[in-house]
DNA sequence: GATATAGATCGATGGCCGTCGATCTCCAGC
DNA sequence: GCTGGAGATCGACGGCCATCGATCTATATC
C-alpha cells in the first residue's frame, strides 16, 4: 500500500470497509414518481379519501349537495377539497342546472394502484 | 297551501326542487380513512415513494449509504425523509455498526392497496 | 483518548395547506 | 329585474413541511 507524503503531513487513518456494494435503484422514473407522489398527495388527508371512496363506489354521478353533510366542515372545505381531486385529475364534475355532479375519472387511480399493489403496469389478472 | 302572514311580511319564494334523494355514504370509517390519509401523504413525496419503490424491491435491507446517491439532495433531508417513512410505520431500520439498513414494514401497504385497488380488504386472487 | 465516519437530529427558512367566513358567479322562479 | 339557492372562489390565519447547514450521537480504528 502506497503512502503519498506529498502535501501530507498528517497520517490520515484510512477508511473503514465499505459497508456493501451499491446495488438498489429506483425502478420508478422521477416523472412517474412525480406523478403517483401527487395522487397520493391528493389522499393524504382524510376528507379527501372518504370523498374519492364515496365517488367511486356510486355507480353515477354525485351531486355536491349530497356530499356536504358527510362531514363535519363547511361548504367552502368540501368544494376546496373536490377542487383538490380535480386538479390532481382523480375527478371531474358536470353541471346540471343549480347542481354539480361529481364522478372519479376512470382509471386516474390505475397507475398508483397498479404500483402500490407491487404489479407491473398491465393488468394481469382476473378478479 | 296555507300562507301564514303572522310576522312574515315578505312571500317567501318556494324552495326550488330537491337535486336528488340523498344515497351516498361513505364505507370507509374516519379511523380507517385517517390511517390510511397519512400512509398517503407518507408517499405524497416523490423522494419517499421512490425509497418505498427501493426498499419494497430490495429482497434483504438496504444502507443508508446507498440510498443517499440516488437522489439529488442533501444527507440530512434523506435522513429526515425515511423519518417521515418510519413514523409512518411504513419502514422500519436496523443498526450495524456505523450502518443503517432500512426495509419495508411487511403489509404496511395492505391496507391502503386493497383498498386503492377497489378490493375487499381480504385478498382474494392470485396473481 | 483522539480522530474519523455514518446518519440522526436540530433550528432556520420559505413555501404549502386545511379551515373558516365572506363573496362571487351561475342558475331558476316569480 | 329581483330574489334566493348551489357551489366555486377569495383572502386571512395558523399550522404543516421540504430543504439546508450545523451539530450531535453512536461506532470504530489508531
Amino acid at each position: 500500500m502506497a503512502v503519498d507524503l506529498q502535501l501530507s503531513p498528517k497520517q490520515k487513518r484510512p477508511a473503514g470497509e465499505p459497508c456493501c456494494e451499491p446495488v438498489v435503484y429506483p425502478d420508478v422514473e422521477r416523472a412517474q414518481a412525480e406523478r403517483m407522489a401527487s395522487v397520493a398527495k391528493a389522499l393524504g388527508d382524510p376528507i379527501r379519501l372518504q370523498l374519492i371512496d364515496v365517488l367511486r363506489k356510486h355507480a353515477g354521478k354525485v351531486c355536491v349537495c349530497e356530499l356536504i353533510p358527510l362531514f363535519d366542515v363547511r361548504q367552502s372545505t368540501v368544494s376546496h377539497h373536490l377542487k383538490v381531486l380535480r386538479e390532481a385529475g382523480l375527478v371531474d364534475s358536470e353541471r346540471r342546472g343549480l347542481w354539480a355532479y361529481y364522478y372519479v375519472i376512470p382509471d386516474a387511480l390505475g397507475e398508483f394502484a397498479a404500483w402500490i399493489g407491487g404489479e407491473p403496469v398491465e393488468p394481469s389478472c382476473e378478479c
